[in-house]
DNA sequence: CTTTTAACACCTAGGTGTAAAATT
DNA sequence: AATTTTACACCTAGGTGTTAAAAG
């Protein structure tokens, strides 16, 4: 029941696949540090706030709803993640995501080649070889049960869809394009986000996925 | 945009599976004869009103979206195709189920074992082997685009949750309950349907699934 | 005090039969 | 005349931030 989408969702372009491999694509959620935060309003930034021990917690997998699919396939579309969910039950029976309220956690994107070894309904956890693993610097960020800052809030209005009901028609629109900064981010919990709506083009290198996050 | 979900949808258990093995479960719709049938208002029964050629064409094939699954997993629960929609449109791209209006057709389960040369992805036919396939008679049904007996209305109201706000309250309540009269059925088309709510059941060899159908 | 939960109004997204219009 | 299409009101199902209450 507290489990929220992320939002903005793990938007991902991959590209130097075999074109006529099957792939599984997947995500998960790590820890960057092992500190708990807290956000202190007049400076409006997160300090530590104490230590965690993240050890023996294993990510849950979110296999994109796609997957089994071919390279070719793969490459041709965007993959978004906007379904992924979070939750900060650990006791989750329904496959969701796992993450501790007040700490600071980085997706990452992982490009698993088809094997006969082993079958959609298996993966728990990512097999031994033939993954490819990548991760973005400005998908980063920091969970809460509450927003710490109102210009996340008004981010969140904006541009979620489903957060229409709460937009103050025709003021404050496009106020947060190109936006640089670091904000809170709730889902549910909410994210230390980064560069929110700006392309991080990767290097043409093969096999390098170029992502973008936003609703 | 004249696609409609089938409704009652096809449920079905399945025994006699191997439980480690993998299974995709698939459903797809065979037309009965190559007849056309238009409804005889006062005899209130469908009629022979010529011939159609059903040649040439295959059948589209609906994957359970639980596949792949282990024999296992699959027995453990009733598996459901309230999602198959069907559609009149023969340039449909979207993987629907492709029927002509006013003609019969008979739904059919496949049990397809797991093999590394093929993948969900790639399935758009049935494999050669290792398939075994079941229908049931009272699942046979007539299309149509637009109901021709108020009796299924009724029917159709009273058990689809969507169709809820046409509910006459308090009246006319489970009196379809039991019926094992012939029905016209709208799936956007209708569907001649027999033993609405009855379950069939089928008997204790190995691998032999149980259908029932209903809302 | 800080943080989390639960109920809520308000949305998106999409599945119903209906009735009028369009098609054949 | 028979059949199909389309726009529509009315539902289910579920994702928002808000708010007050609960929990720690």
């Amino acid at each position: 029941c507290a489990r929220r989408r992320m939002f903005p969702s793990v938007r991902v372009k991959v590209k130097g696949l075999e074109p006529l491999q099957q792939y599984y694509i997947a995500i998960d959620v790590v820890p960057v540090d092992s500190k708990r935060y807290r956000y202190v309003y007049h400076s409006s930034q997160w300090m530590v706030a104490g230590n965690t021990d993240h050890s023996c917690i294993t990510p849950r997998l979110y296999i994109h709803p796609d997957s089994p699919c071919s390279g070719e396939t793969w490459m041709r579309q965007i993959i978004s993640f906007d379904r992924v969910k979070l939750t900060n039950n650990e006791m989750d029976d329904k496959g969701h995501i796992i993450l501790q309220s007040m700490h600071k956690y980085k997706p990452r994107v992982h490009v698993i080649a088809q094997d006969s070894r082993f079958d959609l309904a298996q993966i728990q956890s990512l097999p031994a070889e033939g993954v490819q693993t990548f991760s973005f610097q400005e998908t980063e960020f920091t969970t809460v049960t509450a927003y710490q800052n109102q210009q996340i809030t008004k981010l969140k209005i904006d541009r979620n869809p489903f957060a229409k009901g709460f937009r103050d028609p025709g003021r404050n629109r496009g106020v947060l394009d190109g936006l640089l900064e670091t904000y809170p981010w709730r889902a549910p919990l909410a994210l230390d986000f980064k560069a929110f709506g700006a392309d991080s083009q990767g290097g043409s290198s093969s096999s390098s996925p170029v992502a973008s996050s936003g609703g």
